[in-house]
DNA sequence: CCTACCGATCGGTAGG
DNA sequence: CCTACCGATCGGTAGG
């Protein structure tokens, strides 16, 4: 019934779609995302959803990706106007605990990137792929600045940086479930003092 | 075909199902356990396996406390000998490597806990119940031995148990991401590592 | 524990 | 972007 759209007005609906996948998808995981259920909350039909992409697999990785421009615009960019090295390490995870705490709209389940990497994490094929990629790359953008941060005598001269992100990353872990899975108010608290530890002089 | 069995037999069979279940559960996650599937996988009816529990629900549950009867067996008796406080802090996390490095015929996906955790966080009901259950349970162990150890004196006077299980867990998780996610070789090192810095007096 | 079935939903396609 | 449809699979039931 819908007559064909202009290409700009295609490009917004694309965009709805992927928002509102990666909403479900935080949720309800990226297999657990359906593209019937998505048709039935745009009050689209399934071909019309389905259109966009060509396949599942293409949806769940436009919603991956989609999902990692959200990231980056809410994490590294409010970040990036500080001085490089410790400052700029402190200022990502305070953003990370914004993202996390008061972006519960767009990503009602939780940070989406860590619960596609626990769903993929023991399968094949390019979702897994994509999702190893985009955690290598920031993994590698935070080694970056804690190699500065010892450069600078921000941080011991023997630390190990990449022990430092691993450790990140599980405090970060961590703090996504203590609001998801426990709905610790506390939990701000507990990832700011893990991270004061952990990135101490 | 298949006459009814005797009870003991039906036992057997009913333990087959759960173990196979939390390993499929470990990589394709506790929605993404079928009963057809392990009903192909067991050479099994549909019918035959459902038989057993009811509903899909019934089995998730079944699936999670078989592997939490594996996860006593194999990270909290083993520590069990060792001495209340600091020693059986690292006698747990010793074991928690040996778990997942070396149970990965059990659980081929990793940490079934984590997986789950990360899968029911955002939503309710009786499995998203049960896995925080769960994990509160092992928290407060986890609590208590810390909280023994300082006053022991292992740990310094002022330290925090909560914030320092919270941390602990946070390392747990991203050791599991790095075996599971990375394949990463360095990964018990990097987790010991972690504790040590944790758990120092 | 099996066969035989149920309605619902899955991802995806044809054609307009 | 829609309607109309496809085969496959889902969880679950009846009856033996």
């Amino acid at each position: 019934m819908s007559p064909r759209k202009t290409a700009a007005e295609a490009r917004t609906t694309r965009e709805r779609i992927v928002s509102h996948s990666a909403a479900i998808a935080s949720v309800e995981g990226l297999q657990g995302l359906t593209i019937g259920r998505l048709a039935a909350d745009l009050g689209m039909s399934k071909a019309g959803v389905l259109g966009h992409f060509g396949t599942k697999q293409a949806l769940q990785l436009a919603a991956l990706d989609g999902a990692a421009a959200v990231f980056t615009r809410l994490v590294w960019e409010p970040a990036a106007d500080a001085r490089a090295g410790l400052e700029r390490l402190n200022a990502v995870c305070e953003a990370w605990i914004t993202y996390l705490e008061r972006e519960r709209e767009a990503f009602p389940g939780g940070c989406l990137f860590t619960t596609a990497s626990i769903e993929f994490d023991a399968r094949g094929g390019p979702v897994h792929d994509e999702v190893a990629r985009l955690f290598r790359m920031w993994c590698r953008r935070l080694t970056e600045d804690v190699r500065i941060a010892v450069n600078n005598g921000e941080l011991p001269e023997n630390a190990d940086p990449e022990q430092i992100v691993f450790e990140l990353v599980g405090v970060y872990m961590a703090f996504n479930q203590a609001i998801q899975l426990f709905a610790d108010p506390e939990a701000p608290n507990r990832m700011r003092r893990a991270i004061r530890r952990l990135l101490a002089a």
